[in-house]
DNA sequence: TAAATAGTGTCTATTAGACATTATGCT
DNA sequence: AGCATAATGTCTAATAGACACTATTTA
């Protein structure tokens, strides 16, 4: 019969001072005890429905967040990934705004940069390379940065966070001609006032029905 | 302790007659003895390196298939899908020249088209729709095409491909020009003699370097 | 040499980017 | 008023598609 050991991870992605960064925290148990790594954990057949299911509990139990935005990324599996034996982890990565992140993360929880060089345990930082390169994949053609953004956000918050993804810049008017284009924005009432000694700008939000969805390009940025 | 059953599932698909065609076969075991559904089986974690492994030994053992391009589709997984349990399968997807599958595929596997109304058992319809959309939005963008294409083939052979795909005629102009942008073929010596009366078409075939890897176009088709 | 399709040159239309101008808040 | 940045208008460059023309084979 079959022995294998069934998991769930989750790369959880944030964006704090123009840098993508991943949450890590503590095992609490073996293998790797007090060692950083992914949140993880087994699904629970009892009670998970599926597979998204265990990677929302998982991270709510671990990290006190309840992402706005959650996709599987792969399943990564093997005899040598985890010590305990082949192993199967289905890994799901979450966009969360950095300020959801400050105000509901668990202690413990340290953030760090995807591009600093990260020695982790099992396969995850493989595993956070793949989820870093499909959501700058993505991000080329869809409005999947939105997630990043937060709840409302101006357009050159948004080109921003655009900008720190795929690591250069972009044309205003281009990229103001490619949201309009996606159709996923709609004006709040009220304009962000910034303080600062400059013309405010308009916030905007996700329209309702595009929330958990994406808005595509037919050309990409 | 979990109770979770682990497979995998492959949707191998070809082109025939300009029409995307997914391989079933009739199960040789309850559930759902003798009806047809996806090739599929349970992980051997004694013999298989991980799960890509188990899917080319379950497409090679039902099909008689080693497949030219094999890539991770998605995990499906929950109570529901399978009536022994709470189940997870990791599926991949198989692209595979029509000729490759006439010469060595199994008796018994049965070609159906993927816009024909199936009726499978498990998710398996649901599945297949996910592997028909992955494969043509990669066409968008990629070389992926190329592997349903065949070891050599000439550049209308190729529109073709493409444009059974997408299920809409490309200007052959801009057809070439991203061709040679993704600079992924090279000529065959020799041409293509059709026999039929007019002028014979250049024979190409897939950079080795670009063997099971993809070429990308920066804007699309 | 006529028919059929391969392959390419070139013009036009569409899309993207550069740059400039206007708008609007604050000090 | 003057500064800083938002927002938009417009010109130019790059890319894509339409169309036509040449090339090469067989009947």
């Amino acid at each position: 019969m079959q022995q294998v050991i069934c998991t769930v991870d989750v790369v959880l992605l944030t964006l704090q001072d123009d840098a993508l960064k991943v949450a890590l925290l503590n095992r609490s148990h073996e293998p790797f005890q007090g060692v950083a790594a992914l949140p993880g954990g087994y699904i629970h057949p009892q009670s998970d429905g599926d597979a998204q299911d265990a990677a929302l509990r998982v991270l709510r139990e671990k990290t006190g967040i309840t992402p706005p935005y959650l996709e599987q990324l792969a399943t990564f599996s093997g005899p040598a990934r985890d010590p305990r034996g082949w192993s199967v982890s289905i890994v799901y990565y979450a966009l969360v705004p950095a300020n959801v992140v400050a105000e509901n993360v668990h202690p413990g929880v340290k953030l760090t940069s995807v591009d600093k060089p990260l020695k982790l345990p099992f396969d995850h930082l493989e595993i956070i390379r793949a989820a870093v390169a499909r959501l700058r994949s993505k991000s080329q053609y869809s409005s999947l940065p939105c997630y990043l953004a937060g709840e409302t956000f101006t357009l050159p918050q948004l080109q921003r966070v655009y900008e720190s993804l795929m690591g250069e810049a972009i044309n205003k008017v281009s990229f103001r001609r490619k949201i309009t284009e996606m159709d996923m924005l709609e004006a709040v009432e009220g304009v962000f006032s910034s303080g600062v000694a400059h013309r405010p700008a308009q916030l905007y939000r996700l329209k309702p029905e595009i929330h958990e969805q994406l808005a595509l390009l037919a050309r990409g940025m």
